[in-house]
DNA sequence: GCGGACTCTCTTTTT
DNA sequence: GAGAGTCCGC
C-alpha cells in the first residue's frame, strides 16, 4: 500500500458496498484496482474465486491477472477475470440450455451476422433500397443494447415494413443455426437471469465482489447485467472516467458513471486526479481540449511530472506528406533516444494506415500495425476452423455450409440449397450428419461430400493423439490446402502461413487441456491475433484511437486531426453528442503521450479515390496558441484576398449552384479576382469571384 | 456449376 | 479504389 498515494490508499482500502473510482487518464487505475482486489484477498479475506473482475479487452484481463500475481502470488489467480461478453460466454455455455439453446452453441461474427441479415431481408422480399441491411441490423443491435428483445423492444416500421418481426426472424434463424452474436451474449445472460429464478440465485451467489473497469463504456443492458449481479450483496466497485467515454456508437451511455451516486445509493467517490503518466505541457493541452465539453464529472488532472517540451501541430500538403513529415519525427525521435516500440501512430479511422504503412515500409522503419481485418475474421482462418470444428464435432450448419464446395466439389448455390435442406431434415447436427454419408448412401448434393466425409470419420480414429488435432492432416488431404492456390503464389503463401500461425496456436491450447468448444469460443472472442503473440518486438505501434485506449507511450502522433476525420463527418449527424465524443477520443489519444505529442492536419486528404480538402479540427482552433507549437504557417492559412471583403483562402463558401466549397487560391486583384473553388459535390472551379455570387459560411 | 467480365456500392470506431 | 454482387457464355 506504500506505493499507492492517499486516494489510490482510501480507494483500493474502502469497504463494502458500491465504491465509484473517478480515475482520470493516467492516474494510476489499475494500480488501484489490483491493489483493491489484493486488498480484499489478503487484508479482508475474501476468496479469491469469489472476486469477479470485468475488463474491456481480454488483454486487460490478463495483464490485470499478471500484476495481481506479482503483487500476491498465485493467489491472484483464482479471481475470475475477463470482458463481459468471455464471461457471460462461460455463464451461457453452463445454462444455454434454460433459453432452449444447445450447450454447444456457437458464436456468430459480424461477417456471418450480416450474410445472415442479407439473405433474411432476400426471403422477405425486402429489396436493400427499401431497408438497408446495415440500417436493420443497427436497430437490432440498438434493441439488444437497451436489453430489448423482439417482444419487449418498441414497435418500428420503415418504409411499410416492420422492423420488429424482422428483429424477431432474426433472433430466430439464429436460434435454427443454433448462433448467438456478441451482443446476445451479455442479453441472454441477462434474460437468464430475469427469468429464471434458480439459475439467477446460483449467478448471483457466485460472487462476493465485482469489479469493473472502463465502467464509462458500460450500456443499459450491461448495467443491468451488474445490477442482477450484485442485487443481494452491492459489492460493486466501479473505475472509469467519464472524459474518455468514447462508444456511445455501441450502446454506452456516459450516465451510468455521472450518475452513480444516484443509481447506487450509500455509494462512496474516489477521485484520482494525479496524473503520473504525461509531462505538463502535454496535459494542459489534454485539459484545455475537454474543458470545453459540457455535462461531465468536473475535474482537473494535476500534473506530476515536469513540463517538458510543447506538443507540436503541422499542417501537411497530403496524406503522403504527412507520413513523411510523421515519418522524420520518429526517427528524430529515436535519434533522441526513445525505443520504436515507445512510438505510436494513432488514427481516428483504419483506412488512415494506407499512405503510412507505405511510407514507414519505404523509409525501412518497423512498424506493426493493430487491428484492421482480425485474425479470426480472414477468410482462410474461418475456413480452416470450420473444416476443424466438424472434424472435432463441435462444428454446424453454417460450417458445412462454408466449406462444402472448397475445394471445388460440383456444388453451386442449388446444390448448397439442397445440402442445408438435406441436413434439416436428417435432424443432426452437421458434424454428425457426416457419419451418415460416409457410407456413401447419400444422393444429390450430399453425395457429393462422401469423400470429405469419409476422411473425416477416419481422421476421427486417433485425432485425440495428434498436437493440432488433426488441422493440417484435414486441409491436406481435402485438398483445401491446394486450392488456395489458385489465389497466386504469394496471396496462397501468406494464406497458409496464417494457417501454421493458427495451428501452433492449437495446439498451445490443446497443451492447456481445452475442448476444441472452449477453443471456438476463444477464437470467437479475440478479434485479433494480437493476443495470441507476445508483443516484444522492438516496433512502432500504429492503431485506431479506439483500440489505444487503456495505452501508453512516449512519443505518440495524432494524424489527420481534421474536419470530417476527427471529428469524423458521421458523427456530425449525431449533433452535440456526437461532437462530444469525438472530443473525448481526441483527449484520448492526447492523453497516450508520456514525453512527445505531435498532431499533423493535411490540406489535402484523397479518401476513397476523391479529393477532399479538409479545415483544420475545431479542437485546434479552440486552443489558446501558446499551447501547441506550430510549425511554419500558423493556424488555418488566411492569405487575405486584395479587395474582396473577408474571402481568404481556406474559407468554406456557398455557391448558389455548385453547393459548398472551400476557396483553394487566388489569382489577380480588384474585379479581375479569380479564384479556384474545390466544390464538394462539383469539383474544382475557377470562378471570377466579382460575379461568383459567393457566400462565406 | 463455373469463371470471367462487368457494374455497383460503400466507405468510423469493436467486444 | 476495392470488394461484393450480377450477368452471361460455356
Amino acid at each position: 500500500m506504500s506505493e499507492l498515494n492517499q486516494a489510490q490508499q482510501a480507494a483500493a482500502e474502502a469497504g463494502n458496498g458500491p465504491q465509484l473510482i473517478l480515475a482520470g487518464a493516467g492516474s494510476g487505475k489499475t494500480r488501484t484496482i489490483v491493489h483493491r482486489i489484493g486488498h480484499l484477498i489478503a487484508a479482508r479475506g475474501v476468496a479469491p474465486h469469489r472476486i469477479l473482475a470485468v475488463t474491456f479487452t481480454n488483454k486487460a484481463a490478463a495483464e490485470l491477472k499478471s500484476r495481481l500475481s506479482q503483487l500476491i502470488g498465485d493467489d491472484g489467480g483464482g479471481v475470475v477475470s475477463g470482458t463481459f461478453h468471455s464471461i457471460s460466454l462461460r455463464m451461457l455455455r453452463r445454462y444455454a440450455d434454460a433459453l432452449g439453446f444447445p450447450r454447444t452453441f456457437q458464436v456468430i461474427d459480424a461477417d456471418d451476422q450480416k450474410a445472415l441479415v442479407k439473405r433474411l431481408l432476400k426471403q422477405a422480399n425486402i429489396a436493400t433500397d427499401r431497408l438497408h441491411p446495415s440500417y436493420l441490423l443497427g436497430w437490432i443491435e440498438h434493441c439488444k443494447h437497451a436489453g430489448q428483445t423482439p417482444e419487449s423492444a418498441p414497435a418500428c416500421h420503415w418504409n411499410g415494413t416492420d422492423v420488429r418481426a424482422l428483429y424477431a426472424t432474426y433472433q430466430q434463424q439464429l436460434r435454427e443455426h443454433e448462433r448467438m452474436d456478441f451482443s446476445d451474449l451479455i442479453l441472454n445472460c441477462v434474460l437468464l437471469m430475469r427469468e429464471h429464478p434458480g439459475v439467477s440465485e446460483a449467478l448471483r451467489r457466485r460472487f462476493d465482489h465485482v469489479l469493473v473497469d472502463e465502467y464509462q463504456d458500460t450500456n443499459p443492458v450491461q448495467h443491468e447485467w451488474l445490477t442482477l449481479m450484485c442485487a443481494d450483496h452491492h459489492n460493486l466497485t466501479v473505475v472509469g472516467d467519464d472524459d474518455q467515454s468514447i462508444y456511445g456508437w455501441r450502446g454506452a451511455d456516459v450516465r451510468h458513471i455521472l450518475d452513480f451516486e444516484r443509481i447506487w445509493s450509500g455509494a462512496s467517490v474516489h477521485r484520482l486526479e494525479e496524473n503520473y503518466r504525461s509531462s505538463g505541457a502535454i496535459l494542459n493541452l489534454a485539459n484545455a481540449i475537454i474543458k470545453k465539453n459540457e455535462d461531465r464529472h468536473d475535474k482537473c488532472l494535476r500534473a506530476t511530472r515536469e513540463y517538458g517540451s510543447l506538443p507540436q501541430w503541422n499542417i501537411c500538403n497530403d496524406e503522403y506528406d504527412e507520413a513523411r513529415k510523421i515519418t522524420a519525427e520518429l526517427i528524430n525521435w529515436r535519434s533522441a533516444g526513445y525505443a520504436w516500440h515507445e512510438m505510436a501512430v494513432l488514427y481516428r479511422s483504419n483506412r488512415q494506415s494506407l499512405a503510412l504503412e507505405q511510407v514507414l515500409r519505404e523509409a525501412a522503419l518497423p512498424y506493426r500495425i493493430v487491428g484492421g481485418v482480425g485474425f479470426f475474421e480472414r477468410l482462410e482462418i474461418k475456413d480452416a476452423l470450420a473444416y476443424w470444428a466438424l472434424l472435432n464435432r463441435c462444428g454446424d450448419t453454417l460450417q458445412l455450409l462454408r466449406i462444402c464446395n472448397k475445394p471445388k466439389r460440383g456444388i453451386g448455390n442449388k446444390g448448397e440449397e439442397q445440402l442445408a435442406a438435406q441436413l434439416a431434415a436428417s435432424g443432426l447436427r452437421a458434424s454428425d450428419w457426416l457419419d451418415l454419408l460416409a457410407e456413401g448412401k447419400a444422393t444429390g448434393a450430399a453425395g457429393k461430400l462422401a469423400p470429405l466425409a469419409k476422411l473425416i470419420s477416419s481422421l476421427r480414429q486417433d485425432v485425440d493423439q495428434i498436437p493440432d488435432r488433426g488441422l493440417m492432416q484435414l486441409l491436406q488431404a481435402s485438398g483445401y490446402l491446394d486450392s488456395l492456390q489458385s489465389m497466386g503464389e504469394l496471396e496462397a503463401a501468406t494464406r497458409i502461413d496464417n494457417i501454421r500461425t493458427l495451428q501452433s496456436y492449437i495446439e498451445l491450447t490443446m497443451e492447456q487441456e481445452l475442448t476444441p468448444v472452449e477453443f471456438m469460443d476463444r477464437a470467437a472472442l479475440l478479434q485479433s491475433s494480437e493476443e495470441m503473440q507476445q508483443d516484444n518486438d522492438d516496433t512502432i505501434t500504429l492503431m485506431s484511437l479506439h483500440r489505444a485506449k487503456g495505452l501508453e507511450f512516449d512519443c505518440v502522433v495524432l494524424p489527420g486531426v481534421e474536419e470530417g476525420l476527427l471529428p469524423h463527418q458521421r458523427s456530425l449527424d449525431d449533433g452535440e453528442a456526437g461532437i462530444a465524443e469525438e472530443r473525448r477520443l481526441l483527449y484520448v489519444g492526447i492523453t497516450r503521450a508520456r514525453r512527445q505529442l505531435k498532431l499533423t492536419t493535411a490540406r489535402v486528404r484523397r479518401l476513397f479515390g476523391e479529393m477532399h480538402y479538409p479545415q483544420p479540427s475545431r479542437f485546434i482552433r479552440d486552443l489558446p496558441a501558446d499551447i501547441l507549437q506550430p510549425d511554419t504557417p500558423v493556424m488555418p492559412q488566411t492569405t487575405a484576398i486584395p479587395a474582396a471583403g473577408g474571402v481568404q483562402i481556406g474559407s468554406n463558401v456557398l455557391h448558389p449552384s455548385f453547393g459548398e466549397g472551400v476557396i483553394l487560391a487566388s489569382e489577380g486583384t480588384g474585379d479581375a479576382t479569380r479564384i479556384t473553388v474545390q466544390f464538394r459535390k462539383s469539383g474544382l472551379k475557377r470562378l471570377m469571384l466579382k460575379y461568383a455570387a459567393l457566400q462565406i459560411v
